[in-house]
DNA sequence: AATGAATGAGAGTTCATTCAT
DNA sequence: TATGAATGAACTCTCATTCAT
């Protein structure tokens, strides 16, 4: 069972995603980079980052064309700043959810359930994230490293705990993350709703407790 | 163990992905047409779908800009032929990888080496269709759906068979697509690499193993 | 009452319009010429010369690109045969309804009507010789230059006669043609009906009637 | 002697003819966009709609092609405004030089010599509004009908005074205007000369006075 | 006599970015 | 700090015409 080796993806800490071209000193321009960036979500999550436009972003913003670049260095800028933003909130509203769960099975419903309600809340994570693949790959990686390296202590203590069965981690993070976006995007992005059906999201930890190989599976034949 | 109800995702037959201008008449017409779909699927897996211009296309495949028109309608007709022809040759590898499989497990085995190795020999089947997201929805779900349809029976027979354990066959296979998607994505591209490890291969398929509920486990606790 | 100087307008009789690359030998090689020339009239007058395509002339023709350089040697070759062809045609049209007629403003009156019936039945009149302006300057001239000329000669007549009052009838004749355009444009075109109101055209005729200084003037106080 | 019924042309009020992009907030941006304009029509009455380029126009202007897009919406639009603008010019000129007369006849002889000499100033205006028939119709409409709406009132009062003989002011205005432009088109554009001859011009107001049916003649049979 | 394939210049338009105020 | 003006390269797509069969 021994752990395979990580694989060389880079730091796991966040890389300088460019971003400010100037930090602002005052109030009222924090204020204004502030609506820009989040001007920039609405609009990369509506209409995909190549379509977005700066004239768009900054109309969103109500702002003039040329204000943009005195808190942003370029378009890709902003993008890697509203991906960085997407995943500190992603990651906090699932710890915020798991935080009360006394076992690792539960911690995971709560988790899933906590991203579902963040999927349907902020659809900018997947349409924003998923364009990261061709604009900023190392965006993309730090977001999804980012997620693993937050999940994979958790897991390693519940094996440690023999609350699941001994696993390779790092597999098992992906997997899990792996299984929370497709049906995230299967359930709710493509059917437009907001909450996976409750019938999916049974099946799902199902499965989900039987990945994890926990003793009582409570719908397996084990045990 | 009801199944969810099947979600409204349109029709299974594959919709009419635009495409050609005009269907060649003659075999000269047929070899150039030929041409340009490969140039163009090399160009969008090496560029993305919006760095990818008509120019590059019929620059690689050596034709005049004007000859692109004949035979495809937009830059969107192509991206959409070369999705809609990536998705058969991945069908095609897998179904042809798990032929020989005498179980259930051992096919999944089977299908996800092939997988993994089409993954590996055509880097265009992720970073084309994860563009489709924005370019083409119709050309992703298109792509999902058929994948998914395809799996589905072969679970539902196994099933029945009592090989592997009763869950919701629908969710059961899209949360197998997304291990495999995500595997892939992290230990061939992101690597660069034309295999998975055989030690992430192996640990993956104990979770799969155990998110089947293949009734001997071997390397859960189990059975 | 001297007339005033002819103008240096060119020639009177139809100068070369370009038109035939080839005269066609065989009958089938004629009526495929034929069915070329009239799709372009279609075309030409559904959208305009700069709208009309080789492409959808030879589509409307129902013969492929390359036959339609067989016939004609380029666009503007067509054009200048359409636009022949309609001027034969409308002046055709002209003298035939006028002859029957006893006197000159009965005959303006059968011409008219003639005229606007003719407007009304090929729109592609308007439409395509007012595009003449840019695309063939000489085409047009010689169109309305056809048409004066054959005015000319009768106005001269019923002058001599005493039938009409004596005016230089090129000024007068340019006149008439004006008129008729202009209430033909307004009332059949722009209506999109099939002839001039009546109310309209008895209310052009008490105008032309005073123009022409018919001396029984049926509407106007002299006599 | 009773009306015909006002014909259903539309709003009689300036339609939408779309133009600017951007209405300019500063000095600069003004001159800017009336360069453009005045580019604009010199390119359209040099070359036509078709062939003038937004690369000519912007040339002719001596800005970038980009800046163009900042005050026009397209290459239709600053042709809308082109038109407008020529219409009110037009029509300018016509009443301020027939400001002076006292009766009708008068009032026509000076308002065509007004017409003619702006014709020949600005070659544009047949041009480019003969272009406009198919470019934009319903600026063309617009132009004549803001012509002929300032006409028909001027043509009933005189009838009223008794000066001219009573007609449906409608078709009158139309004749009129019909017989200017053609005689405009004839003798100053065709002839490239800056004038109509002065014979042509008195024969034509012989033939609009006798329409017209003004009691004294001045060169007809009657009175 | 007729076809379909191929061409390539050129069109209108967009847009990230820079600059002067 | 903020603005609006300006840029020009690049894009997708059209089309009259030529050519080989």
């Amino acid at each position: 069972m021994s752990e395979t080796p990580s694989a060389p993806t880079g730091a796991v800490g966040p890389p300088d995603l460019g971003g400010a071209a100037t930090s602002p000193r005052r109030a009222k321009g924090e204020r204004t980079r502030r609506k820009i960036l989040d001007a920039a979500e609405q609009v990369f999550a509506a209409v995909g980052y190549h379509d977005a436009s700066i004239v768009k972003i900054t109309e969103a913003a109500d702002v003039a064309q040329g204000t943009f670049y005195l808190y942003f260095q370029s378009k890709l800028g902003v993008f890697e700043e509203v991906v960085a933003d997407l995943n500190q909130r992603v990651r906090h509203a699932m710890s915020e959810a798991s935080r009360s769960a006394t076992n690792r099975l539960e911690a995971e419903r709560l988790g899933f359930a906590g991203f579902f309600r963040f999927t349907a809340e902020h659809p900018a994570l997947y349409r924003v994230i998923r364009q990261a693949e061709f604009v900023s790959p190392r965006a993309l990686r730090h977001h999804y490293e980012t997620i693993i390296g937050n999940y994979v202590p958790y897991l390693r203590e519940a094996m440690a705990a023999g609350e699941i069965a001994p696993t390779d981690p790092m597999v098992l993070a992906w997997s899990l993350a792996a299984i929370g976006e497709m049906i995230g995007l299967r359930w709710i992005l493509w059917n437009e709703e907001h909450e996976v059906p409750p019938a999916v999201f049974d099946q799902m930890m199902v499965v989900i407790s039987r990945m994890l190989g926990v003793p009582r599976d409570p719908d397996g034949r084990s045990a």
